[in-house]
DNA sequence: TAAACTATGGAACGATCGGTACAATAGAGG
DNA sequence: CCTCTATTGTACCGATCGTTCCATAGTTTA
Protein backbone atom coordinates (compact mmCIF):
# COMPACT_ATOMS: atom_id res chain seq x y z
CA UNK A 1 0.00 0.00 0.00
CA UNK A 2 3.33 2.22 0.19
CA UNK A 3 2.47 5.54 1.29
CA UNK A 4 -0.88 7.08 1.42
CA UNK A 5 -0.70 10.81 2.67
CA UNK A 6 -2.65 10.40 5.56
CA UNK A 7 -4.49 7.98 7.70
CA UNK A 8 -7.50 8.30 9.87
CA UNK A 9 -5.89 6.05 12.46
CA UNK A 10 -2.93 8.61 12.29
CA UNK A 11 -5.07 11.57 12.92
CA UNK A 12 -6.89 10.65 15.78
CA UNK A 13 -4.49 10.78 18.54
CA UNK A 14 -3.79 14.90 17.18
CA UNK A 15 -7.44 15.02 17.79
CA UNK A 16 -7.57 13.88 20.94
CA UNK A 17 -4.78 15.95 21.66
CA UNK A 18 -6.90 18.76 20.79
CA UNK A 19 -10.32 18.00 22.62
CA UNK A 20 -8.26 17.24 25.61
CA UNK A 21 -6.49 20.83 25.07
CA UNK A 22 -9.49 22.92 24.09
CA UNK A 23 -13.02 20.66 25.18
CA UNK A 24 -15.44 19.53 22.41
CA UNK A 25 -16.87 22.92 22.08
CA UNK A 26 -13.67 24.59 22.34
CA UNK A 27 -11.92 22.56 19.39
CA UNK A 28 -13.07 24.41 16.46
CA UNK A 29 -12.44 23.29 12.76
CA UNK A 30 -9.58 26.44 12.54
CA UNK A 31 -7.51 24.93 15.57
CA UNK A 32 -8.16 21.05 14.30
CA UNK A 33 -7.14 21.66 11.23
CA UNK A 34 -4.01 23.06 12.35
CA UNK A 35 -3.22 20.87 14.72
CA UNK A 36 -3.77 18.03 12.53
CA UNK A 37 -2.22 19.88 9.21
CA UNK A 38 -5.59 18.80 7.47
CA UNK A 39 -7.94 21.07 5.69
CA UNK A 40 -11.97 20.54 6.15
CA UNK A 41 -11.84 18.79 2.54
CA UNK A 42 -9.66 15.93 4.26
CA UNK A 43 -11.40 15.83 8.20
CA UNK A 44 -14.69 15.91 6.39
CA UNK A 45 -13.71 12.95 3.90
CA UNK A 46 -12.65 10.97 7.08
CA UNK A 47 -14.87 11.89 9.45
CA UNK A 48 -18.45 12.42 7.62
CA UNK A 49 -20.04 13.03 10.59
CA UNK A 50 -18.28 15.83 11.43
CA UNK A 51 -16.99 17.17 14.74
CA UNK A 52 -19.31 14.12 16.35
CA UNK A 53 -17.08 11.55 14.23
CA UNK A 54 -14.09 12.80 15.40
CA UNK A 55 -14.81 12.90 19.62
CA UNK A 56 -16.45 9.59 19.36
CA UNK A 57 -13.39 7.95 17.27
CA UNK A 58 -11.17 9.60 20.16
CA UNK A 59 -13.21 8.06 22.37
CA UNK A 60 -13.12 4.36 20.65
CA UNK A 61 -9.62 5.10 20.28
CA UNK A 62 -9.13 5.58 24.28
CA UNK A 63 -11.60 2.04 25.11
CA UNK A 64 -9.23 0.20 22.61
CA UNK A 65 -6.29 1.66 24.68
CA UNK A 66 -7.34 1.33 28.12
CA UNK A 67 -9.24 -2.43 27.19
CA UNK A 68 -5.73 -3.85 25.88
CA UNK A 69 -3.65 -1.86 28.43
CA UNK A 70 -5.80 -2.22 31.71
CA UNK A 71 -9.02 -3.76 31.53
CA UNK A 72 -7.80 -6.82 30.30
CA UNK A 73 -4.19 -7.31 32.36
CA UNK A 74 -6.76 -6.37 35.31
CA UNK A 75 -9.00 -9.15 34.62
CA UNK A 76 -6.64 -12.10 32.99
CA UNK A 77 -3.49 -11.41 34.81
CA UNK A 78 -2.62 -14.92 36.64
CA UNK A 79 -0.74 -12.21 39.75
CA UNK A 80 -3.76 -9.77 40.08
CA UNK A 81 -1.60 -8.37 42.64
CA UNK A 82 1.03 -7.20 39.84
CA UNK A 83 -1.82 -5.87 37.25
CA UNK A 84 -2.90 -3.65 39.90
CA UNK A 85 0.19 -1.86 40.23
CA UNK A 86 0.99 -2.36 36.70
CA UNK A 87 -2.45 -0.16 36.30
CA UNK A 88 -1.48 2.48 38.92
CA UNK A 89 2.21 2.74 36.63
CA UNK A 90 0.61 2.68 33.21
CA UNK A 91 -2.27 5.46 34.73
CA UNK A 92 0.30 7.78 36.35
CA UNK A 93 1.91 7.61 32.96
CA UNK A 94 -0.76 7.78 30.61
CA UNK A 95 -1.97 10.90 32.64
CA UNK A 96 1.53 12.45 32.81
CA UNK A 97 1.29 12.33 36.43
CA UNK A 98 -1.16 14.45 36.26
CA UNK A 99 -0.74 16.81 33.58
CA UNK A 100 -2.90 15.49 30.88
CA UNK A 101 -6.75 15.17 31.60
CA UNK A 102 -9.26 12.44 31.67
CA UNK A 103 -10.87 13.44 28.35
CA UNK A 104 -13.54 11.08 29.41
CA UNK A 105 -14.18 12.69 32.86
CA UNK A 106 -13.94 15.87 31.18
CA UNK A 107 -17.12 14.86 28.71
CA UNK A 108 -18.68 13.70 31.83
CA UNK A 109 -18.55 17.30 33.42
CA UNK A 110 -19.36 18.88 30.25
CA UNK A 111 -22.70 19.81 28.08
CA UNK A 112 -21.71 17.21 25.84
CA UNK A 113 -22.17 14.66 28.46
CA UNK A 114 -25.56 13.51 26.82
CA UNK A 115 -23.92 13.34 23.41
CA UNK A 116 -21.51 10.47 24.75
CA UNK A 117 -23.16 8.63 27.45
CA UNK A 118 -22.76 5.52 26.46
CA UNK A 119 -19.23 5.62 25.81
CA UNK A 120 -18.80 7.45 29.15
CA UNK A 121 -20.99 5.82 31.36
CA UNK A 122 -18.83 2.36 29.84
CA UNK A 123 -15.07 3.81 30.26
CA UNK A 124 -15.89 3.91 33.78
CA UNK A 125 -18.34 1.11 34.37
CA UNK A 126 -15.47 -1.12 32.39
CA UNK A 127 -12.71 0.48 34.50
CA UNK A 128 -14.71 -0.28 38.27
CA UNK A 129 -14.99 -3.94 37.01
CA UNK A 130 -12.25 -5.21 35.94
CA UNK A 131 -10.23 -3.56 38.63
CA UNK A 132 -12.95 -5.09 41.08
CA UNK A 133 -12.30 -8.71 39.04
CA UNK A 134 -8.35 -8.16 40.05
CA UNK A 135 -9.49 -7.14 43.83
CA UNK A 136 -11.51 -10.22 43.95
CA UNK A 137 -9.18 -12.63 42.14
CA UNK A 138 -6.83 -11.25 45.12
CA UNK A 139 -8.26 -12.37 47.83
CA UNK A 140 -10.91 -9.42 48.47
CA UNK A 141 -14.83 -10.29 48.79
CA UNK A 142 -16.78 -9.00 46.02
CA UNK A 143 -18.49 -6.35 48.35
CA UNK A 144 -14.83 -4.76 49.54
CA UNK A 145 -13.63 -5.45 45.71
CA UNK A 146 -16.46 -3.44 44.59
CA UNK A 147 -16.01 -0.52 47.07
CA UNK A 148 -12.44 -0.61 46.34
CA UNK A 149 -12.61 -0.50 43.02
CA UNK A 150 -14.82 2.42 42.91
CA UNK A 151 -12.59 4.45 45.82
CA UNK A 152 -9.85 3.94 43.24
CA UNK A 153 -11.71 5.55 40.19
CA UNK A 154 -12.97 8.24 41.89
CA UNK A 155 -9.41 8.93 43.71
CA UNK A 156 -7.90 8.96 40.06
CA UNK A 157 -10.45 11.25 38.90
CA UNK A 158 -10.60 13.75 41.94
CA UNK A 159 -6.93 13.71 41.72
CA UNK A 160 -6.98 14.99 38.26
CA UNK A 161 -9.35 17.33 39.23
CA UNK A 162 -7.26 19.00 41.84
CA UNK A 163 -3.82 18.91 40.10
CA UNK A 164 -5.02 20.56 37.29
CA UNK A 165 -6.73 23.10 39.39
CA UNK A 166 -4.03 23.84 41.93
CA UNK A 167 -1.36 23.33 38.84
CA UNK A 168 0.55 21.12 40.74
CA UNK A 169 1.46 17.65 39.88
CA UNK A 170 2.50 16.34 43.67
CA UNK A 171 -1.48 16.48 44.52
CA UNK A 172 -1.78 13.72 41.34
CA UNK A 173 1.33 11.23 42.92
CA UNK A 174 0.67 11.71 46.56
CA UNK A 175 -3.07 10.11 45.37
CA UNK A 176 -1.51 7.38 43.47
CA UNK A 177 0.54 6.35 45.65
CA UNK A 178 -1.95 6.45 48.70
CA UNK A 179 -4.27 4.36 46.61
CA UNK A 180 -1.37 1.95 45.81
CA UNK A 181 -0.54 1.79 49.65
CA UNK A 182 -4.28 1.36 50.59
CA UNK A 183 -5.48 -1.39 48.35
CA UNK A 184 -1.95 -2.84 49.12
CA UNK A 185 -3.07 -3.07 52.47
CA UNK A 186 -6.47 -4.61 51.61
CA UNK A 187 -4.97 -7.46 49.90
CA UNK A 188 -2.25 -8.26 52.47
CA UNK A 189 -4.90 -8.40 55.24
CA UNK A 190 -7.29 -10.48 52.93
CA UNK A 191 -10.73 -9.49 54.61
CA UNK B 1 -34.41 51.41 46.93
CA UNK B 2 -37.84 49.76 47.11
CA UNK B 3 -38.52 47.53 43.92
CA UNK B 4 -35.78 47.90 41.66
CA UNK B 5 -37.40 45.52 38.76
CA UNK B 6 -34.44 43.32 39.15
CA UNK B 7 -31.16 43.03 41.03
CA UNK B 8 -27.86 41.72 40.08
CA UNK B 9 -27.65 39.72 43.49
CA UNK B 10 -30.66 38.08 42.04
CA UNK B 11 -29.49 37.24 38.63
CA UNK B 12 -26.16 35.48 39.47
CA UNK B 13 -27.42 32.03 41.31
CA UNK B 14 -29.66 32.01 37.49
CA UNK B 15 -26.02 32.07 35.83
CA UNK B 16 -24.59 29.61 38.12
CA UNK B 17 -27.30 27.37 37.34
CA UNK B 18 -26.63 28.08 33.46
CA UNK B 19 -23.16 27.65 33.57
CA UNK B 20 -23.12 24.23 35.66
CA UNK B 21 -25.45 23.11 32.82
CA UNK B 22 -23.62 24.54 29.73
CA UNK B 23 -20.05 25.17 30.20
CA UNK B 24 -18.58 28.44 29.98
CA UNK B 25 -18.55 28.44 25.57
CA UNK B 26 -22.08 26.26 25.46
CA UNK B 27 -23.92 28.98 27.92
CA UNK B 28 -24.45 31.29 24.99
CA UNK B 29 -26.17 34.76 26.01
CA UNK B 30 -29.31 33.67 24.48
CA UNK B 31 -29.63 31.05 26.58
CA UNK B 32 -28.66 33.07 29.44
CA UNK B 33 -31.44 35.70 28.06
CA UNK B 34 -33.79 33.16 28.49
CA UNK B 35 -33.16 31.50 31.56
CA UNK B 36 -32.39 34.85 33.30
CA UNK B 37 -35.52 36.50 31.48
CA UNK B 38 -33.04 39.39 31.07
CA UNK B 39 -32.50 41.11 27.70
CA UNK B 40 -29.01 41.43 26.51
CA UNK B 41 -29.54 45.34 28.17
CA UNK B 42 -30.05 44.70 30.92
CA UNK B 43 -27.49 41.65 30.93
CA UNK B 44 -24.52 44.10 29.91
CA UNK B 45 -26.10 47.10 32.35
CA UNK B 46 -24.99 44.48 35.56
CA UNK B 47 -22.42 42.87 34.32
CA UNK B 48 -20.72 45.19 31.49
CA UNK B 49 -17.79 43.22 31.26
CA UNK B 50 -19.86 40.58 29.46
CA UNK B 51 -19.90 36.64 29.79
CA UNK B 52 -16.21 36.58 31.62
CA UNK B 53 -17.34 39.33 34.44
CA UNK B 54 -21.15 37.01 34.60
CA UNK B 55 -18.78 33.97 35.51
CA UNK B 56 -16.25 35.79 37.67
CA UNK B 57 -19.68 36.86 39.79
CA UNK B 58 -20.59 33.02 39.60
CA UNK B 59 -17.37 32.29 40.79
CA UNK B 60 -17.64 34.95 43.48
CA UNK B 61 -20.74 33.88 45.03
CA UNK B 62 -19.70 30.28 45.12
CA UNK B 63 -16.67 31.15 47.17
CA UNK B 64 -18.52 33.60 49.63
CA UNK B 65 -20.68 30.43 50.15
CA UNK B 66 -18.26 27.99 50.74
CA UNK B 67 -16.53 30.43 53.09
CA UNK B 68 -19.69 31.17 55.05
CA UNK B 69 -20.82 27.39 55.10
CA UNK B 70 -17.63 24.95 55.12
CA UNK B 71 -14.83 27.10 55.49
CA UNK B 72 -15.21 29.15 58.20
CA UNK B 73 -17.18 26.55 60.81
CA UNK B 74 -14.06 24.34 59.93
CA UNK B 75 -11.69 27.29 60.74
CA UNK B 76 -13.58 27.98 63.71
CA UNK B 77 -15.72 25.70 65.68
CA UNK B 78 -15.35 24.44 68.94
CA UNK B 79 -16.28 21.37 67.91
CA UNK B 80 -13.51 20.23 64.71
CA UNK B 81 -15.30 16.80 64.69
CA UNK B 82 -18.73 18.26 64.51
CA UNK B 83 -17.68 20.54 61.66
CA UNK B 84 -16.35 17.56 60.08
CA UNK B 85 -19.46 16.32 60.01
CA UNK B 86 -21.42 19.12 59.56
CA UNK B 87 -19.26 19.74 56.10
CA UNK B 88 -20.22 16.47 54.46
CA UNK B 89 -23.72 17.03 55.27
CA UNK B 90 -23.80 20.48 53.53
CA UNK B 91 -21.38 19.21 50.59
CA UNK B 92 -24.28 16.35 50.08
CA UNK B 93 -26.81 19.00 50.20
CA UNK B 94 -25.25 21.59 48.45
CA UNK B 95 -23.91 18.80 45.08
CA UNK B 96 -27.72 17.25 45.48
CA UNK B 97 -26.35 13.90 46.25
CA UNK B 98 -23.90 14.16 42.84
CA UNK B 99 -26.68 15.28 40.94
CA UNK B 100 -25.49 18.77 40.69
CA UNK B 101 -22.15 19.38 39.43
CA UNK B 102 -19.11 21.60 40.86
CA UNK B 103 -18.79 24.28 38.65
CA UNK B 104 -15.40 25.11 40.18
CA UNK B 105 -14.18 21.57 38.82
CA UNK B 106 -15.54 21.64 35.69
CA UNK B 107 -13.61 24.77 35.01
CA UNK B 108 -10.72 23.55 35.86
CA UNK B 109 -10.91 20.69 33.44
CA UNK B 110 -12.31 23.02 30.86
CA UNK B 111 -9.91 25.07 28.25
CA UNK B 112 -11.82 28.22 30.83
CA UNK B 113 -9.26 27.08 33.59
CA UNK B 114 -6.15 29.60 32.22
CA UNK B 115 -8.72 32.79 32.16
CA UNK B 116 -10.27 31.64 36.13
CA UNK B 117 -6.94 30.14 37.50
CA UNK B 118 -6.46 32.18 40.92
CA UNK B 119 -10.46 31.43 41.53
CA UNK B 120 -10.29 27.84 40.60
CA UNK B 121 -7.35 27.67 42.69
CA UNK B 122 -8.10 29.97 45.43
CA UNK B 123 -11.30 27.57 45.74
CA UNK B 124 -9.96 24.19 46.12
CA UNK B 125 -6.40 25.67 48.43
CA UNK B 126 -8.89 27.03 51.38
CA UNK B 127 -10.93 23.83 51.06
CA UNK B 128 -7.88 21.97 51.57
CA UNK B 129 -6.19 24.01 54.64
CA UNK B 130 -9.85 24.82 56.26
CA UNK B 131 -10.13 21.56 56.88
CA UNK B 132 -6.56 20.65 57.34
CA UNK B 133 -6.71 22.90 60.31
CA UNK B 134 -10.03 21.45 61.89
CA UNK B 135 -8.68 17.60 61.64
CA UNK B 136 -5.62 19.43 63.49
CA UNK B 137 -7.63 20.46 65.90
CA UNK B 138 -9.15 17.30 66.43
CA UNK B 139 -6.25 15.74 67.47
CA UNK B 140 -4.18 14.83 64.13
CA UNK B 141 -0.52 15.56 63.42
CA UNK B 142 -0.18 18.22 60.92
CA UNK B 143 0.99 15.69 57.76
CA UNK B 144 -1.50 13.58 58.39
CA UNK B 145 -4.07 16.25 58.80
CA UNK B 146 -3.28 17.88 55.44
CA UNK B 147 -3.03 14.06 53.78
CA UNK B 148 -6.61 13.62 55.42
CA UNK B 149 -7.61 17.04 53.66
CA UNK B 150 -6.30 16.71 50.38
CA UNK B 151 -7.67 12.78 49.70
CA UNK B 152 -11.38 14.21 50.98
CA UNK B 153 -11.24 17.08 48.49
CA UNK B 154 -10.07 14.40 45.90
CA UNK B 155 -12.48 12.16 47.02
CA UNK B 156 -15.38 14.64 46.82
CA UNK B 157 -14.32 16.25 43.39
CA UNK B 158 -13.80 12.22 41.69
CA UNK B 159 -17.34 10.82 43.11
CA UNK B 160 -19.08 14.24 41.43
CA UNK B 161 -17.34 13.05 37.95
CA UNK B 162 -18.57 8.99 38.59
CA UNK B 163 -21.79 9.86 39.63
CA UNK B 164 -22.47 11.58 36.83
CA UNK B 165 -20.87 9.67 34.40
CA UNK B 166 -22.56 7.13 35.42
CA UNK B 167 -25.81 8.93 36.20
CA UNK B 168 -25.91 7.07 39.66
CA UNK B 169 -25.99 9.45 42.98
CA UNK B 170 -25.13 5.91 45.05
CA UNK B 171 -22.11 6.33 44.13
CA UNK B 172 -21.81 10.01 45.74
CA UNK B 173 -23.66 8.87 48.88
CA UNK B 174 -21.18 5.90 49.06
CA UNK B 175 -17.76 7.66 48.36
CA UNK B 176 -19.04 10.71 51.14
CA UNK B 177 -19.83 7.99 53.34
CA UNK B 178 -16.65 6.35 53.18
CA UNK B 179 -14.87 9.34 53.53
CA UNK B 180 -16.75 9.73 56.84
CA UNK B 181 -15.91 7.11 58.46
CA UNK B 182 -12.08 7.09 57.28
CA UNK B 183 -11.67 10.97 58.91
CA UNK B 184 -13.77 9.61 62.32
CA UNK B 185 -11.77 6.56 62.27
CA UNK B 186 -8.31 8.69 61.62
CA UNK B 187 -9.38 11.18 64.16
CA UNK B 188 -10.69 8.36 67.15
CA UNK B 189 -7.31 6.97 66.72
CA UNK B 190 -6.05 10.47 67.22
CA UNK B 191 -2.49 9.72 65.20
C1' DT C 1 -2.37 5.54 -21.11
C1' DA C 2 -7.23 5.82 -19.73
C1' DA C 3 -10.38 5.36 -16.36
C1' DA C 4 -11.68 5.01 -11.45
C1' DC C 5 -11.12 6.04 -6.93
C1' DT C 6 -9.04 8.49 -2.92
C1' DA C 7 -7.34 12.48 -0.79
C1' DT C 8 -6.94 17.49 -0.45
C1' DG C 9 -7.51 22.48 -0.06
C1' DG C 10 -10.32 26.19 0.09
C1' DA C 11 -14.24 29.05 -1.26
C1' DA C 12 -18.85 29.84 0.14
C1' DC C 13 -23.12 29.19 3.11
C1' DG C 14 -26.34 30.06 6.68
C1' DA C 15 -26.42 30.23 11.53
C1' DT C 16 -24.97 31.89 15.67
C1' DC C 17 -21.59 33.85 18.50
C1' DG C 18 -20.33 37.90 21.98
C1' DG C 19 -20.74 42.60 22.08
C1' DT C 20 -22.43 47.57 20.98
C1' DA C 21 -25.64 51.29 20.23
C1' DC C 22 -29.61 53.44 21.01
C1' DA C 23 -34.28 54.55 21.47
C1' DA C 24 -38.24 53.41 24.32
C1' DT C 25 -39.90 52.83 28.94
C1' DA C 26 -40.49 52.85 33.87
C1' DG C 27 -40.14 54.67 38.66
C1' DA C 28 -38.66 58.01 41.94
C1' DG C 29 -38.22 62.71 43.54
C1' DG C 30 -39.40 67.26 42.99
C1' DC D 1 -47.13 66.92 36.04
C1' DC D 2 -42.45 67.09 34.80
C1' DT D 3 -37.68 65.60 34.92
C1' DC D 4 -34.12 62.58 35.50
C1' DT D 5 -31.87 58.33 35.80
C1' DA D 6 -32.04 53.42 35.81
C1' DT D 7 -33.60 49.68 33.21
C1' DT D 8 -34.98 47.29 29.16
C1' DG D 9 -35.90 45.49 24.19
C1' DT D 10 -34.14 45.34 19.79
C1' DA D 11 -31.67 46.10 15.72
C1' DC D 12 -27.20 45.54 14.26
C1' DC D 13 -22.08 44.60 13.94
C1' DG D 14 -17.98 41.84 12.59
C1' DA D 15 -16.20 37.43 13.62
C1' DT D 16 -16.38 32.72 13.76
C1' DC D 17 -18.89 28.58 14.02
C1' DG D 18 -19.80 23.73 11.64
C1' DT D 19 -20.86 22.17 7.31
C1' DT D 20 -21.30 21.65 2.22
C1' DC D 21 -19.47 21.59 -2.12
C1' DC D 22 -16.44 21.22 -5.86
C1' DA D 23 -12.32 21.47 -8.63
C1' DT D 24 -8.14 19.18 -8.63
C1' DA D 25 -4.04 16.46 -7.35
C1' DG D 26 -2.44 11.94 -6.32
C1' DT D 27 -2.70 6.94 -6.49
C1' DT D 28 -4.30 2.50 -8.06
C1' DT D 29 -6.34 -0.49 -11.41
C1' DA D 30 -7.32 -1.96 -16.16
Amino acid sequence: MAKTIAERADVVPLLAEVFREYGFDGASLSVIGERTGLGKGSLYHFFPGGKEEMAAAVLQEIDRWFEAEIYKPLREATDPRAAIDGMLRAVDDYFRSGRRICLVGAFALDNVRDRFAAAVKGYFAEWRSALASALERAGCSPDLAHALAEETVVAIQGALVLARALDDTAVFARSIEATRAKLAAAIDHKH
